[in-house]
DNA sequence: TAGATTGTTAATCGATTAACAATC
DNA sequence: TAGATTGTTAATCGATTAACAATC
């Protein structure tokens, strides 16, 4: 029987299954199932067992998945059996709450770069950086062999740099930008944009 | 013939819709089509045709879409003809950078009350407020009729914090913490996960 | 009128769920 | 073995797209 391609939108439920099994595994638990995994998660448990599938069998027939064993290969699948150096580009307000975000390192990633374009913060200490100008980007994007960069400048900027971090070999955008960012295909990006999230729920409040 | 209510994944497409609008008001235009905005978007012109159809005919045939006129009814379709208040709880790194984030404002929301459990952030400013003691939270959101609140804490204290807001009268909730939160029927919740996201672009990287 | 693009229908495609045989 | 839960198939459901009549 010849497995069928994970569809993108399997994928991106694997990494809110490791998140779930992170937290099992604090709780001190050693097992679990797709039913209590679903239900923490507000997933079916037959689509969770339906996404494992894709990549395998991890559980056991009446028992359940060892919550190690099932972090374990999730971790491998999603490519964090590694820590990926990340690029971050824009130093403003956003850029420092990534930078001092606690939970890249635990889950697979590190800021390994903080550019901007502003004199007044290149040369300023940013967590354990220090901000380079963004003039020397492809440099040392190259130079440390980085393929992945979060994108936290103003959206009249967002297009252009972004062409600039693929021209240097990024291949994984994380763009806080309100902006779609055209890229050639190969490149994933995706979007972060908190005021399209909340004009979404807007719809379904009330009208006072 | 009766209009079918419009799917929720049409809905969160609306706000890219008023987003690309605004960017062809800013450039001077005053007409597109669903071709145009289908390509800014990455999107087929049928789809937003289709998404658009739920709520109205807002076009002309031959001409395509005024874009203010499209940008106004995309507006009171969500509810954003009136600027909503916005409690936002935690007030780190993410909480300073949500603070002084210049989109809301213009998108439809302002930030009313900012609160922490910290007694060193208590009193200090934060934008033009002042960070309030998490204790009084339900006590301002009542009297500041807020229904929509940024979950900026950590993990472990985000449920608690959620529980608190719904019985205040929260009913929108754009949660930072990788937990997913656990409401009452009829109150929203978006979740914003970056590593989530860097994690499902990484399965498609290039083991090296 | 000719040309263009909408709004809508029907067809297609893909994702989710229900159901259950497999199996520990 | 009895009980439990997986992994997988097939059915269902829902979303997207293609196509085109409507219409300015």
């Amino acid at each position: 029987m010849v497995k069928r391609k994970a569809p993108d939108i399997a994928v991106g439920r694997l990494p809110l299954y490791l998140r779930v099994l992170n937290q099992l595994e604090a709780e001190g638990r050693t097992t679990t199932n797709s039913q209590e995994m679903g239900n923490r998660l507000g997933l079916s448990s037959a689509q969770i067992r339906k996404d494992l599938s894709y990549f395998g069998g991890f559980g056991r027939y009446g028992a359940g998945y060892d919550v190690a064993y099932l972090r374990d290969q999730l971790r491998r699948i999603l490519n964090l059996e590694r820590i990926w150096p990340v690029a971050l580009v824009g130093a403003g307000h956003l850029g420092h709450a990534l930078a001092n975000y606690g939970r890249f390192g635990e889950s697979g990633f590190e800021i390994a770069a903080v550019f901007d374009t502003d004199p007044a913060k290149i040369g300023q200490p940013l967590g354990d950086l220090i901000v380079q100008d963004a003039a020397r980007l492809e440099e040392v994007i190259r130079e440390q062999g980085i393929v992945i960069a979060i994108l936290a400048v103003p959206a009249q900027a967002a297009q252009t740099v972004a062409e600039r971090l693929v021209a240097a070999g990024v291949r994984a955008i994380l763009n806080y930008a309100p902006v779609r960012l055209q890229v050639p295909e190969g490149v994933k990006v995706q979007e972060i944009d908190p005021v399209a999230r909340l004009q979404h729920m807007a719809f379904y409040l009330f009208r006072k």
